[in-house]
Formats: structure tokens, C-alpha cells, sequence
DNA sequence: ATAGGGTTAG
């Protein structure tokens, strides 16, 4: 009995699945050449119900095409239209999420069937607007079991496991498709316990919900489980085959994968390219080409499969050679083209491939948008997505969390800013995911009190938001703020991770509260469970060094119970510098360089401290090593924000347009800082410069030139924000706290390190960075 | 023309 009704399910799907084959392989599909001959055969003969329904078919190719005007024209063109021509229109809008096209239709439709009805609720569903379906439901005149299933579907596809069920239940008529819809509600949402517990409680369950069982296992990697119920299923087709290859495939058990692939009674282009994308994921290219080559047949997702493995091993020469032979191009192929260029640095073709293809979704401005701001391009990659908003393309939450994250890298707070006030129309705020992105957007951009209130603002705060907002606190200097975070986290019954803890000892170390940080360091193990990290330990270094405390900062490096590692010895080398130990400095130093040969920064801290006690030769040492070793010195650049636009100095700089304002007002605030008793520290400059070239150099290091242009163009009253890729010089450091008193303005400092808030001649750091 | 399961891109 249950092999029979399989079989009569199994025919069904077959009919079903050569429809999805249609709509996925265009190849397949009536020419337009064709279709239009017909239309002029049809045009001189009297209209009867045959003639109907060939328009209707005409319709729904366009639609499934995503021709939407082109069946428009054919369906104004109809000399009669039936309701299902109609249905056939609105069906066809929904497909391509027109839910405006397609109520307008639907309100001025003549007679409205059952079917208008289930087609508008089906249509919701799949734009998942649960609501609206939900209305309709509730309108309809009378309902089958189509439009119950239809409503059980949304709802489980939507997360509503309850409201699905109560539904289930008050269905006046059950078949088997809500049987399984009402599994399904519990497969999707990953509660596969009760989906079991369900599975069992009946028996004459048909194929579509053994495989529904099954791909849920493969879903949540449970591939026992899988296997178990592949091999218990009475008759299998050749979904079962391809969800357990698929499987296998996913976890990387490529081997049992081909196996089972070799065993299949039932291949298709489902199975094949699952096969070529099993072997792309294991890295296995050759094998995909080898594979790929031997299909039987092909359609777009198999092509985008093969690309996608060129992409993925960074073969782009080889993935370009399969786009131009490929015969029907889709979004996807567009978009992993343009992944792919992005990826292996080649910008300027991804943007190219972007501007040149015939349609762009979401899916292909967040490719470009991550492949600018991954490359470093970041003022481009926000420049899009205000492009992207121009287009009345649909911003969703991804594409805002990306742009924020863009946004806190460059620093860029006043695009953030207008970011947040998007975010705010488009109702998108009180969440973690958009708010902890916002959050993190203020932290970085240094504008620490809207950091504050975009944390109470998020509803639901999860671990991540608490450690932003701690560690935002501590990297701007705010350590007691940071702490009192720290206590209402305990209080709202929230467990501190070691990520939390790391933003907590910093904050100590930034305050200087040497005693209470060691206490939460001895103690955070037995407290929360959390054993000491490498980061732990040096937040520890930090604030033993910074309170002077050097030979207990050494002990503890001696302690550790693992290899310390460059950032610790790092920590240490600040704080010798700060106290001017040389030789501990140095010995630090020579670690890191063992550890990191390639880190300049370091070469570059080593060789100012040697300057600073008049060491020259040793600092000569130190620039021959550097050319040696062929490491290079990043070259300092410092940037603001001012009207949306970010302007880029470095030292020394003559390409900005207002370049000749900028170094007079240098020379201007230059004699009046003199005056104010500022001593320019030309010995941190190489000794084989003369003196007065020096105090140049100094004097026109980019974050100078920063703030003088920030002076000048920024209002008075607004602070200045300042962005730095290095540590700020201690020159600089010194410079700009007389800059904020003698022009009394807040001067806001993020560099490579942390923030420093300039005011009225000190800075939040307390000279310690 | 409407309801359920499997392959590709961020």
C-alpha cells in the first residue's frame, strides 16, 4: 500500500519536477520566434477556449522569464480574457515580487475565483508577508484545502511553529501535503526532536516528508541520522539520492559522496552538479572540470557551479574562458563573476562586470560594496551603497550591517550618522543584529556618546553588544564608564565570555585601576569559568606597565602557562619605553623581531627610543636591518570626514587643493604654540637630517595637517575627528594638546592603537598609548 | 493559474 501510493507520488513529482526543470534551463522554452507566429495563426479565427489558453500559456512563459512588460502587451492584446488568464498575470507578478502589480490586478478583476485567492495568499507567503496572507485568508469568501495549506506553509516558513500548528488543527480538510507541511514547520525551524516525535506518530507518510526528514538532518549536519532515514525510506526517488549525496558532500566526505553518486539509479542535473560543487568545496577542481564535462546535460546553476570553482581557487583566467563560453548567462553567473575579481583584487573588473550587467540585485551591490571595502577602497564601497539607495534598490539588514562596519573602518561617523537615520525610516533599529553594527559604527568613529545611546536603544542586547560597548569605552579611555557597563551586564543576568573580560581588564589598565584589575584577572576563572588568554595576559602587561610596575609585568610574562606571544611582549615594550627603560625595551623588541620579521612598526618604535636617548648608531643599525630585511615602513596617513567627504593627508602632503591655507595656518599656530612654551621633539627624527629639515618633517606629519585642515573647515563648537593608520607620534601628541587649548576645540584622535580626546591641553590617554 | 522535498552567487 505504501509502495503504491509512493509510486503514484512519484509520477506526480516527475510531472512536477520537468516543470521546474523548464523554468531553471530557458534553452528549454519555446523561441520568441515561435510564440509570436502563433499569435498571428491565431489572430484571424473566431476566439474559443482554445485560443484563451494558448495566450495564457504565452503569459506565464513571459512571467516565468521575468518578461513582465512583454506579457503585460500580450495579456492587453487578449481579445477575452478568462479569470485564469488573469490568475496567470497575478501569479507571475508575485514570482517576481510585484505585490503592487499584482493587487491592483487582483482589485479590478472582474469575477475572482478560488484560485485569485490562493494565488494572492501563496504570493505573500513567498514574499514572506505572513500578515497580508493572513488578511486575505481571513477575507476569502470560501476556502479549500489549497488556500489552508498555503497558510500553514507561510506561517511555518516564518518561524510561527504555533500559530502553524493551530491552523493544522482547525483545518476542516487534511491531505497529505498538509501533513507534511505541518513537519516541515518543525524541520525548517530546526526542531527536529519534535519532527521525529511527528514522524512517528503516523504511518502512511509519503515520499515528499521522508525526504523532507531526511534533508533536514543534512541541514543541522546530523548525517547518522540522515543515512538512517535514507535507508529506511520504502521507495526512493531521486531527491532522496540527491539530498544524502548532498550531504555527504557538504561535510566533506566527498568520498562516500562519489560513492553513492556512482550507486544512483536516478541522475540528474541535480545530482551532477552537486557533484561538481562537492568537488569544487573539497578543493578538488580538476575532478569538478573532469565531472562538469561529463554531463549529460547542463543548465545555468551546473555552469555557475564550475565558475564558482575557478573563483574559489582564484583562477579567474579559467573562470572568465567559462563566462564567455557559457550559453545562458544568469544573475548568479554575473555575481560570482564579479565575487571572484573582487576577491583576487581585480577591482577595476568587478566593477566592470557590474556596470556591464543586465540586471542587478541585492545579492550583486553587496559583492561590490564587500569587494571595495575588502580592498581597501572603502570611501567607494559607501559611495555605492548611497548609489544603491538612489536606485530605490531594497536595502534590507545585511546590506545596512555592511555598510556600517565599512563606515567604523574609515571612520566615516558622519555617513554613519545618515546610515543610522536610513536605518531608523526603514524600521530597522531595535535589534541586535542591525544595532550591535551601529553600535560598533559609533565606537570606532569616536563619537562614543551616541555609542552610549545607540546601546540603550537596542532591545534585545546579546553578548556582543555588551563586550562593544565595554571595549568602546575602554579604546576611548573611559575605564570607569566601561566597568559601571560591566557591572549592569552582570546585573541583567548576562555571563561575561573571555572576550568580555579582555574589554574589562583594558578598561582597568585605561583608568588605571591596577588593584581591581588584578582582582578581576585572579578571579575570572572561578567567577565565570574563564581561563586567561594570551589577550588576557597582555591587558595585564599593559596595566602593571603602565603603572610603572615593570618587574611584576616581567613575572608575569615568566608565569605564563603558554608561549607569550609579539602582542604581549608588545605591551611590555610600551611600557619600558613610557618609563624609559632602554634595555628592557630592548629586549622585548629583539623577541618580536624574531617572532614578526616583517612587522616595520616595530623597527620603527625601536629605533625612536634609541633616537630619544641619543643613540645614533644604533638607530642606523636599526634603518640598515630594516633594508636588509626588505621590510618597509608603512607610510603614515591621516584622513577626516568633512561634509560626507573624506580628505587623506600624508606628510608633508601638497595634493590637497587647499594645501597653501593649510600650511600657513601650520606656520601661524606653529608661533603661537611656541609661545605657549611648546618644544618641537626633533630628536625622534633620524640624526643624519639637518635640524631645520627635521623640524619640518615634524611639523607637516599627516595628522597635523589633519587637524589644521579640521580647524579650518569644521564649525566652531563641533569637535574634530581625526583618523590615524599608525600610533600618533609622540610630536604630534604633544603638538596637538597645545592645538586644542590654544584654539579651544575638542580634538578627537583615533589611531592605530586607541582614541585620544584632546581638550584644553590634555588628552584622555594621560600620555600613556 | 494556487499548497510540500534536492544543485549555484553575498
Amino acid at each position: 500500500m505504501l509502495k503504491l501510493k509512493a509510486m503514484r507520488g512519484r509520477y506526480r513529482w516527475r510531472q512536477l519536477h520537468s516543470i521546474k526543470e523548464l523554468r531553471t534551463n530557458p534553452n528549454s522554452y519555446p523561441s520568441k520566434k515561435t510564440l509570436t507566429q502563433r499569435r498571428h495563426n491565431d489572430k484571424p479565427r473566431p476566439v474559443g477556449d482554445s485560443d484563451i489558453k494558448q495566450w495564457n500559456m504565452v503569459i506565464s512563459y513571459y512571467m516565468r522569464n521575468s518578461q513582465l512588460d512583454s506579457a503585460l502587451h500580450f495579456f492587453n492584446l487578449m481579445p477575452r480574457r478568462s479569470s485564469v488568464s488573469y490568475n496567470a498575470m497575478i501569479s507571475g507578478y508575485l514570482m517576481n515580487g510585484r505585490f503592487d502589480l499584482a493587487r491592483n490586478l487582483f482589485d479590478e478583476m472582474p469575477e475572482r475565483d478560488l484560485v485569485s485567492w490562493n494565488v494572492m495568499i501563496s504570493g505573500c507567503v513567498r514574499n514572506n508577508n505572513v500578515a497580508a496572507a493572513r488578511e486575505l485568508f481571513e477575507e476569502m469568501p470560501e476556502r479549500d484545502v489549497v488556500s489552508w495549506n498555503a497558510m500553514l506553509s507561510g506561517y511555518a516558513q516564518n518561524g510561527c511553529i504555533d500559530e502553524a500548528r493551530k491552523i493544522f488543527d482547525r483545518m476542516p480538510c487534511k491531505n497529505s501535503i498538509s501533513w507534511n507541511a505541518l513537519l516541515a514547520t518543525y524541520v525548517q525551524n530546526g526542531r527536529m526532536e519534535e519532527a521525529c516525535r511527528l514522524f512517528e506518530s503516523k504511518l502512511d507518510w509519503d515520499l515528499v516528508s521522508w525526504n523532507c526528514l531526511m534533508g533536514g538532518f543534512v541541514k543541522k549536519k546530523m548525517l547518522v541520522d540522515a543515512r538512517r532515514v535514507f535507508d529506511r525510506i520504502p521507495f526512493r526517488d531521486k531527491i532522496s539520492w540527491n539530498t544524502i549525496i548532498t550531504g555527504y558532500v557538504q561535510n566533506g566526505e566527498i568520498e562516500e559522496a562519489r560513492r553513492l553518486f556512482n550507486e544512483s539509479p536516478v541522475r540528474d542535473v541535480f545530482t551532477w552538479t552537486a557533484m561538481v560543487s562537492g568537488f569544487v568545496q573539497n578543493g578538488l577542481v580538476d575532478e569538478a572540470r573532469e565531472t562538469f564535462e561529463q554531463m549529460p546535460q547542463k543548465n545555468a546553476v551546473s555552469w555557475n557551479a564550475m565558475i564558482a570553482g575557478y573563483v574559489q581557487c582564484k583562477r579567474m583566467d579559467m573562470a572568465r574562458k567559462l563566462f564567455d563560453k557559457m550559453p545562458f548567462r544568469d544573475i548568479t553567473t554575473w555575481n560570482t563573476m564579479i565575487t571572484g575579481y573582487a576577491q583576487s583584487g581585480e577591482i577595476a573588473h568587478a566593477r566592470d562586470f557590474f556596470d556591464r550587467m543586465p540586471r542587478r540585485d541585492p545579492v550583486s551591490w553587496a559583492a561590490m560594496i564587500a569587494g571595495y571595502a575588502q580592498s581597501g577602497y572603502s570611501e567607494e564601497a559607501l559611495r555605492l551603497f548611497v548609489d544603491m539607495k538612489r536606485d530605490g534598490e531594497r536595502l534590507n539588514r545585511s546590506s545596512f550591517a555592511c555598510a556600517l562596519s565599512t563606515c567604523a573602518h574609515i571612520a566615516a561617523l558622519e555617513l554613519g550618522m545618515q546610515l543610522h537615520g536610513w536605518l531608523v525610516k526603514a524600521g530597522y533599529e531595535s535589534g541586535s543584529f542591525v544595532g550591535n553594527a551601529l553600535l560598533l559604527m559609533y565606537c570606532k568613529c569616536g563619537g562614543i556618546e551616541e555609542a552610549c545611546s545607540a546601546f540603550e536603544e537596542i532591545m534585545e542586547k546579546d553578548i556582543v553588544s555588551w563586550n562593544t560597548m565595554i571595549a568602546g569605552y575602554a579604546r576611548h579611555g573611559f575605564g570607569k564608564e566601561a566597568l559601571k557597563i560591566f557591572e549592569s551586564m552582570k546585573a541583567a543576568g548576562v555571563k561575561p565570555n573571555d572576550t568580555t573580560m579582555v574589554g574589562v581588564l583594558s578598561a582597568c589598565s585605561h583608568a588605571g585601576l591596577v588593584d581591581r584589575g588584578m582582582e578581576y584577572f585572579y578571579s575570572m576563572n572561578q567567577d565565570y569559568g574563564i581561563t586567561a588568554n594570551s589577550r588576557h595576559y597582555t591587558c595585564m602587561v599593559d596595566l602593571l606597565g603602565r603603572a610603572g610596575r615593570l618587574d611584576e609585568a616581567q613575572k608575569l610574562i615568566r608565569n605564563m602557562p603558554f608561549e607569550p606571544d609579539a602582542a604581549t611582549w608588545g605591551a611590555l615594550l610600551g611600557a619600558s619605553r613610557i618609563h624609559g627603560n632602554t634595555k628592557l625595551a630592548e629586549m622585548a623588541a629583539e623577541l618580536i623581531f624574531e617572532m614578526e620579521p616583517e612587522n616595520a612598526g616595530m623597527y620603527v618604535l625601536l629605533s625612536n627610543l634609541y633616537a630619544a636617548s641619543g643613540r645614533w648608531a644604533d638607530v642606523s643599525k636599526m634603518r640598515l636591518k630594516m633594508r636588509d630585511t626588505g621590510v618597509k615602513k608603512v607610510p603614515g596617513c591621516s584622513w577626516l570626514e568633512v561634509q560626507n567627504k573624506i580628505h587623506t593627508f600624508s606628510v608633508g602632503d601638497s595634493c590637497h587643493p587647499d594645501r597653501d591655507k593649510i600650511y600657513a595656518y601650520l606656520e601661524e599656530l606653529d608661533l603661537k604654540m611656541k609661545r605657549e612654551g611648546y618644544m618641537s621633539s626633533i630628536k625622534l627624527i633620524l640624526h643624519d637630517v639637518d635640524e631645520e629639515e627635521k623640524e619640518h618633517m615634524l611639523k607637516y606629519h599627516s595628522e597635523k595637517l589633519a587637524v589644521a585642515y579640521g580647524i579650518l573647515s569644521i564649525p566652531a563648537g563641533r569637535p574634530i575627528r581625526v583618523m590615524k593608520n599608525l600610533r600618533v607620534c609622540e610630536d604630534c601628541h604633544n603638538a596637538i594638546k597645545y592645538i586644542s587649548k590654544i584654539v579651544g576645540r575638542l580634538i578627537i584622535l583615533r589611531d592605530s592603537n586607541r582614541f585620544h580626546h584632546f581638550r584644553e591641553g590634555s588628552c584622555s590617554c594621560g600620555d600613556y598609548w
